[in-house]
DNA sequence: GTCGTTCTTTTGACACAGTAAAAACAAGCG
DNA sequence: CGCTTGTTTTTACTGTGTCAAAAGAACGAC
């Protein structure tokens, strides 16, 4: 298997049987470039090598993406989706819970660590999805000043 | 504190600060009975038990009461909202890939097992989330019959 | 029990994210 | 070069949830 963030990306596109695109190869160095980027970020970025493009496209690339196994869709609740191309790897997330920012984990204890459930309810296990939430440090800083349940003085 | 899911509903709520409604018990008692509902089912629900309610009265005790503590919002990526009146009990949830019914996984190792991140990446980690995926003994049997990937022959 | 304040519910409009489908276009093979 | 098939554009639409003003009900005070 290509390795999704070392290969060229036209290799990785052509690998999964997509055609080459410049707007493929644009959304691919976008991700590269801002992990966790979500369709509206990708279009910007999109935008500034590419003379033109349409939201649809970026959508439609980055669902192919997903489907080939190029891009993974990570969905923090409250959020739009979001797309990075590290696949494979088990790593996980970490959303700030004011900002949305998302930060990746690896996972210290190997594959699959402690997860499994102890009652699986007759499901077939396919797979475990840890998400951390917590406040990034720009956040707290913020917080200092205005913290956030506080209310402004009357 | 008083138990999400033993006491009086309506204790529940006035323990909230929150006015005791037929709407909001009708709610409470939807979730009871199915837990992991949407907003659909909880309308569905919900007119069963009063004449006439309003899909946005139940958007709004919904939100009403997670924002109390009394019920829980999860959200698996690609399915809108659910609730469910377990809080606090450090649980999880396997839902299924193909139906998306969700059940409950209880956390055999205690609280947060092994469910700190290597590094938080200067987060201020405050939970972790686990969602395990898999598929459903309901879509496992129908699988057999007409596998998901299978194609139709020609 | 009745009154009045405040919280809930209703109603209707709107915002956001994403999907659907047909026509115009371009990649890659022969 | 030119055809075939996969991409992209364009436009419309669906689903989920929010916002806000007016009507109505809960709860405490009298």
């Amino acid at each position: 298997m290509i390795d999704t963030h070392t290969a060229e990306p036209s290799a990785l596109l052509r690998e999964a049987g997509l055609r080459v695109t410049e707007t493929r190869l644009a959304v691919i160095a976008a991700l590269a470039d801002a992990p966790h980027s979500g369709v509206d970020a990708v279009v910007t970025q999109v935008s500034n090598r590419l003379a033109s493009t349409s939201r649809q496209a970026v959508h439609n690339v980055l669902n192919d993406l997903a489907a080939a196994g190029i891009a993974r869709r990570i969905e923090p609740a409250g959020q739009p989706g979001l797309y990075e191309l590290r696949v494979g790897d088990n790593h996980h997330h970490i959303v700030c819970q004011r900002c949305g920012k998302v930060a990746d984990v690896d996972c210290v204890t190997g594959h699959a660590p402690c997860l499994t459930p102890s009652k699986t309810s007759g499901f077939d296990l396919a797979e475990a999805e840890v998400t951390f939430w917590g406040v990034c440090s720009d956040c707290r800083a913020t917080e200092v000043a205005q913290p956030a349940g506080a209310s402004a003085p009357v």
